[in-house]
DNA sequence: CATTTACACTAGCGCTTGCTTGGTTGACCC
DNA sequence: GGGTCAACCAAGCAAGCGCTAGTGTAAATG
């Protein structure tokens, strides 16, 4: 059964849960507080969610999906060239991060407390992003624009990309495109200092 | 107020707490798990702790001590050439994420249940950790061997690191110390292809 | 010897939790 | 104009939560 998340009124709510689910925590993200963050009464709440675990796959799924679908369309307007498509999918992978923060952060930080079915699936989703990540590193080292180990280069650089949610600053001085072209500099031999 | 994990009583307690908050998340682990945890009643745990996030600090205090220590060795033991202190730390970092993986583990997932007192204690030690790195960061910005933004390099060798804790398996074929040297050699110029 | 200290116990208070129940409302449809 | 249906509500249940109060006891300390 997958989780659907058609509905605009169960979209909204979606937005709503992962900005509380980021503020609070889920554990400590009540039925309630979700309630009155939506505008209803907590009994409300279970006519559009069967229960409170499917509230948490329903943000991850949204965030997921969006990553999918940014990531994809990047690397399909940008030529062949291991160097672009490395920039296009560094770019894309900061872009989601940010426009889709919470559901991101949601996902990183609470994805333990899945059941194992909703972890299983959302697991199938996650996967078909980072098979294009290891898609493009793989073109990357081929061309010699890298070196490494094919599966450390890869989780290390989504680790570099990942924890920018720890510390970037939207309103700061450094734009999302800056930090994904610098991280591109520092991995990659030959090119010129900036 | 310190947070004190003098008594050797006190220390293995704050080691089983740390493997159960890995398991079960903050929040989900109750004073009573904890307590069966440790063979003892659950009222007996405020015999140790003043309250459940004393237990937590705790707990993130031991593992971010032992970080400076183990980092601070290593730095004492290695000669001054930027490379092999960076070689070094990155080995450091690795060695205590995974000998005192829970505590890290903890200390990464669960930073925002601490209080505002306790977050600013363990706030100070993890800032005299991190600027260990910057400090050989700036070494090898200094000589050349890396390039980049000071502010950005550190984060991004952080982030990678830190996030192995995510997929790293003590159990599979890949040491800690060929870790750091395969990160090390991603970020450097000019080394020749391992 | 008397006293203190460290550690453990039992029993439960007061409160919050996720979720259920049984019902109402109003918009839309043939 | 009877039927359908998503949306919502008031009320509350059973379970579980962190934590406290008060007591017992064996070892260390004076």
């Amino acid at each position: 059964m997958n989780v659907m998340n058609a509905s605009p009124r169960r979209k909204e709510l979606t937005r709503l849960a992962a900005q509380l689910f980021v503020q609070e925590g889920f554990d400590r993200t009540t039925v309630r507080m979700l309630a009155q963050e939506m505008g209803i009464k907590s009994g409300s709440l279970f006519h559009h969610f069967r229960d409170k675990q499917e509230i948490l796959a329903a943000v991850i799924e949204e965030g997921t999906e969006n990553a999918l679908v940014i990531a994809r369309e990047a690397l399909s307007r940008c030529d062949s060239h291991a160097s672009s498509r490395l920039h296009a999918m560094a770019r894309a992978h900061l872009e989601t991060l940010l426009t889709d923060r919470n559901a991101h952060v949601v996902a990183l930080y609470e994805w333990r407390r899945l059941d194992p079915e909703a972890r299983a699936h959302l697991g199938h989703l996650r996967d078909a992003y980072e098979s294009l990540w290891e898609e493009v590193i793989d073109d990357a080292l081929a061309t010699g624009l890298i070196h490494g180990d094919r599966f450390l280069v890869s989780r290390f650089v989504m680790g570099a990309l990942n924890w920018t949610v720890r510390w970037y600053d939207p309103d700061g001085t450094r734009t999302p495109d800056e930090l994904a072209d610098e991280l591109v500099v520092m991995i990659t031999r030959s090119t010129s200092t900036r």
